[in-house]
DNA sequence: ACCCATTCCTA
DNA sequence: GTAGGAATGGGTA
């Protein structure tokens, strides 16, 4: 039997389920036995026959994109062009889809010069003007333009149909509408330009003042603020950005909706594709529905596979948990996680736990949930008491997220977390440090397509937020046990990735994930610090800043806020009418620390503001809070160390951030003096020289750098007699001072532009030293030039142990863009090297301390290039000594690698 | 209460 | 010119 004319009409979107098929991760890892990748190719046809399923009168059609340009690349030559090219295992997967789908009998329409969404769009219009019901299942918002009384989208993956009340109540414009509302807010994805800083709730606010687009454009002066301003700047783009955003209506068709009409399956072709292809379910399901003697429907019948489902225990009583206990110990690895009242690790008290041992199966042990009528929970002491021994067993393997936190916080429970077998944030970090965040809600839908509850989404946010403890344990259950099955889904789904890479793998297994019990215990054993004497530091910054702004009012002839760059630039250049020198990159007249320095030459009031601000960043960020961030269990500051947050490789330190305490300025340098040791002890600071360049001349193999530091030559000196043709010994301190910031120019990949600036040369001038440089040291010409088009062939550029750094930005035709991420590829490899090296000698000097077992050796900062120890005074030469060989043959270059250690009491003494 | 731009501290 | 974090003011929600 045929469908009758009045049948609906289905429209699938095939491109989008394409996308969305390759990156379900259970999906990924499907292929032919030699090699084919096939999980794109099963998830659309799974995704076909459950709507074939769900709508058995509907009369499917299967639009996909063309390969190629559209009229929209016309429109706008920079439509979709920060798309990277489609990966090479999903574009194999699109000619067996395409056969499959004919060999189906379904209407198969690809059309060049439109997108799928044109045809889609053409084709729902016709049936409209037929009568005939329309649906399209989609996964693209955009998408929602088309519905219509006639026309409701369905999205497959969450079955959710909408229809125009649905439109406007998922977005908040009606369908008519939608089309402004894409325009306003633009589409970072495809490229397509709309008003900076609006949003969905912008957009909608104003399409909801100025009924349409045509309305905001006419109203555009009266939008206040900011996003008033960038709506204006942005006027004459709407109308481009409006027809981008349109889906086309009048696609010109060979066949009309009348004419597309499914034919007989040809069981034949199907059954050697599904044999190919090695479909085994659907190939089953074939043949079972031929000897039904059912050839058409066949597939139509198909199970579709399971979407992300779960099964979530929450557990109360002791013989469940023994059962899970029992579970545990028996898996050959584990995820688990903790649930706490706080991120900060020394604050946080322990609530709850959960494990997943399989996908799909996770539990939570709800412990310390405190709420009014909270139900009873299992024992913490008897909970722990029995995961102590798994939780310690270094054989037993465990993956996490971020499980240096839960190390932290177990720590406190008297437990010492071993067998961190995985970890999924640095999985994510060694595998791309660019291509997200690494928190797991980002890892999740980035590597699963999956959006995760939110923590906001059960504690509330703001200063009303909850805490764990407080949270209802059938909530808090879901989503701490969804936690614990998220990290086992995310590390099935990266590490066979990163399992692919052996250079990367390496730099997991053998620098990354060792070196995070090493932070750990950093991060536990914390730093001392002398509040007292940082307390009489804010009181005197505190009085002559004082002072400075009684100066700088009587200057100004009125009273106005110094630390208000706005209120600054009002007195500074309209009223004292002083020149603007330099605009800040938002056009502002700039009141930064050069500007005020040259300015200071002619007058007095800049020369105030520059003290002020140098004295009140010391007080406020330093003086006055570092004594306000002392534990009370410790009576010491406790940074948090984050390994997976600088691109190039580097640790960064934040709460508070220990890596920036000052020290070039005399006043600065002062804090440094309350970073004390304890009885008895000294304060050690290590750190390496020039290692940065060192690596280069490593990098390069330049012969005249190689040898400058093989023969031990202050490096700066040698440069600056090569460039100015001069004998070493006649190297004049300004010489010198100018081939220093020519090293150090190239380390970030500097320009001549840039070195003129930073020396206050001519432009021609600073071309001169580069290529007097260049010319004395080819190599290092050559290593620069090799740098860069390595970037741009492949994408990123690696360190000396194969540490990535992807560089999407190489190719953008945004000059800007371009040349900076040029400068990052510069760059990278020689601090990424810094940093590989430094954690190589952590994890070295680490081993060494642990091999003394000697309490009064304590490794407890790391800033890029130094490393701070606590040492007790009775073995401070001889442990130093040690500390300085171990460092000095981290690893083993071209060139020597040197640590030089300073012994005092505080930190400034060590230095 | 939150986001942003600006400024300034480090390697 | 590279890589970070934090404080501040000021506008908007």
């Amino acid at each position: 039997m045929t469908t009758s004319s009045l049948s609906p009409l289905i429209l699938v979107d095939g491109s989008s389920y394409l996308f969305r098929a390759y990156h379900v991760p259970y999906l990924q890892a499907l292929s032919t036995a030699d090699g084919q990748p096939t999980g794109a190719i099963t998830g659309v046809l799974n995704m076909i026959n459950s709507l074939k399923k769900d709508y058995p009168q509907g009369n499917v059609v299967v639009v996909f994109d063309a390969k190629g340009k559209t009229f929209r690349n016309d429109l706008y030559p920079e439509y979709k062009a920060n798309r990277p090219p489609m990966p090479e295992d999903l574009r194999s997967q699109i000619a067996p889809i395409h056969e499959i789908i004919t060999a189906m009998g379904l209407p198969l329409l690809v059309i060049e010069g439109v997108e799928a969404d044109d045809v889609i769009g053409t084709l729902a219009r016709q049936a409209c003007d037929l009568g005939i019901e329309t649906v399209i299942s989609t996964g693209d918002k955009d998408m929602a333009q088309l519905v219509s009384p006639n026309v409701r989208l369905i999205n497959t993956m969450t079955d959710v149909e909408m229809d125009e009340a649905g439109v406007l109540e998922k977005f908040g414009v009606k369908p008519d509408r939608i089309i402004d509302y894409l325009a306003l807010m633009g589409d970072k994805v495809d490229n397509i330009p709309g008003v900076e800083k609006c949003g969905p709730k912008t957009a909608v606010k104003w399409l909801t003042a100025y009924d349409s687009l045509e309305g905001v454009i006419a109203n555009a002066d009266q939008v206040k603020g900011k996003v008033g301003e960038n709506l204006r700047a942005a006027l004459e783009q709407l109308p481009l950005s409006y027809e981008l955003a349109t889906i086309k209506l009048d696609v010109a068709l060979e066949q009309g909706v009348a004419e597309l009409r499914p034919k007989e399956a040809n069981v034949e072709a199907l059954t050697a594709l599904y044999q190919k292809f090695e479909l085994r379910r659907l190939l089953a399901e074939l043949t079972a529905g031929q000897v039904a003697g059912d050839g058409t429907d066949a597939a139509g019948e198909a199970e579709a596979e399971p979407e992300i489902s779960a099964e979530y225990d929450i557990i109360y009583e002791q013989a469940a948990f023994e059962s899970w206990l029992k579970q545990l110990d028996e898996a050959d690895c584990f995820a688990f996680d903790t649930e706490t009242t706080s991120i900060d690790y020394m604050k946080a008290e322990l609530v709850g736990l959960s494990f997943a041992c399989e996908v799909g199966k996770a539990a939570y042990v709800p412990l310390k949930h405190d709420y009014e009528d909270a139900p009873g929970q299992l024992d913490i002491d008897y909970v722990l008491g029995k995961l102590k021994p798994l939780l310690e067993d270094k054989n037993k393997a465990k993956v996490g997220q971020n499980l240096k936190y839960d190390a932290n916080v177990l720590a406190h429970y008297d437990i010492e977390l071993q067998g961190v077998a995985f970890d999924t944030m640095i999985e994510s970090y060694c595998l791309n440090s660019v291509a997200t965040r690494h928190n797991m809600d980002a890892l999740a839908e980035k590597y699963l397509g999956y959006k995760t509850m939110h923590f906001e989404e059960i504690a509330g946010k703001g200063a009303k937020q909850l805490t764990f403890n407080q949270i209802d344990i059938e909530k808090a259950g879901f989503y701490a046990a969804e936690d614990a099955d998220i990290t086992l889904r995310l590390h099935q789904a990266i590490y066979p990735q990163l399992e692919k890479s052996p250079n990367q793998l390496s730099v997991y297994q053998n620098i990354e994930l060792p070196l995070m019990p090493v932070l750990a215990k950093m991060e536990q054993h914390g730093v001392l610090i002398d509040s007292d004497l940082l307390d009489q530091q804010s009181r005197a910054l505190g009085k002559r800043l004082e002072e400075l702004e009684v100066e700088a009012h009587n200057i100004a002839g009125k009273s106005f806020n110094l630390g208000s760059p706005k209120q600054l630039q009002q007195i500074l250049f309209e009223e004292l009418k002083i020149p603007v020198i330099k605009k800040t990159p938002k056009g502002a007249p700039s009141t930064a620390e050069e500007v005020l320095q040259e300015l200071a030459l002619d007058y007095p009031l800049p020369k105030i503001i520059l003290e002020n601000r140098g004295l009140s960043k010391l007080k406020s960020t330093y003086t006055d809070k570092l004594p306000l961030m002392v534990a009370g269990k410790t009576n010491r500051v406790h940074t948090s160390y984050h390994q997976a947050v600088a691109a190039t490789g580097r640790l960064s330190s934040t709460d508070p951030n220990l890596q920036n305490i000052p020290i070039r300025s005399e006043e600065g340098r002062k804090i440094r003096e309350a970073f004390i040791a304890p009885e008895n002890h000294k304060i050690v600071a290590i750190d390496y020289s020039q290692i940065e360049l060192r690596i280069m001349a490593h990098l390069s193999g330049d012969p005249g750098l190689v040898s400058a530091f093989t023969q031990g030559r202050d490096v700066h000196r040698a440069t600056a007699a090569e460039i100015f043709a001069v004998d070493l010994d006649q190297v004049t301190s300004d010489q010198r001072r100018s081939a220093k910031a020519i090293n150090f120019g190239l380390i970030y990949g500097m320009s001549a532009f840039g070195l003129s600036k930073q020396l206050d040369i001519g432009r021609h001038q600073a071309q001169q030293y580069m290529d007097k440089y260049f010319e004395r040291y080819p190599g290092v010409l050559t290593y620069m030039e090799d740098t860069r088009s390595q970037a741009t062939e492949q994408g990123y550029v690696e360190t000396l142990f194969g540490r990535r750094l992807y560089l999407p930005d190489i190719k953008s035709k945004n000059q800007m863009r371009k040349k900076g991420a040029e400068r990052a590829a510069i760059n990278a490899p020689m601090q990424g090297t810094a940093a590989d090296i430094i954690k190589k000698a952590m994890l070295a000097v680490d081993a060494w301390i642990r091999e003394q077992n000697d309490p009064r050796i304590k490794m407890t900062m790391q800033v890029h290039d130094e490393l701070i120890f606590e040492i007790h005074q009775d073995i401070v030469e001889e442990t130093t000594a040690k500390l300085v060989e171990i460092m000095n043959n981290a690893v083993d270059l071209d060139v020597p690698l040197i640590a030089e250690a300073g012994i005092g009491d505080n930190w400034h003494q060590a230095h």
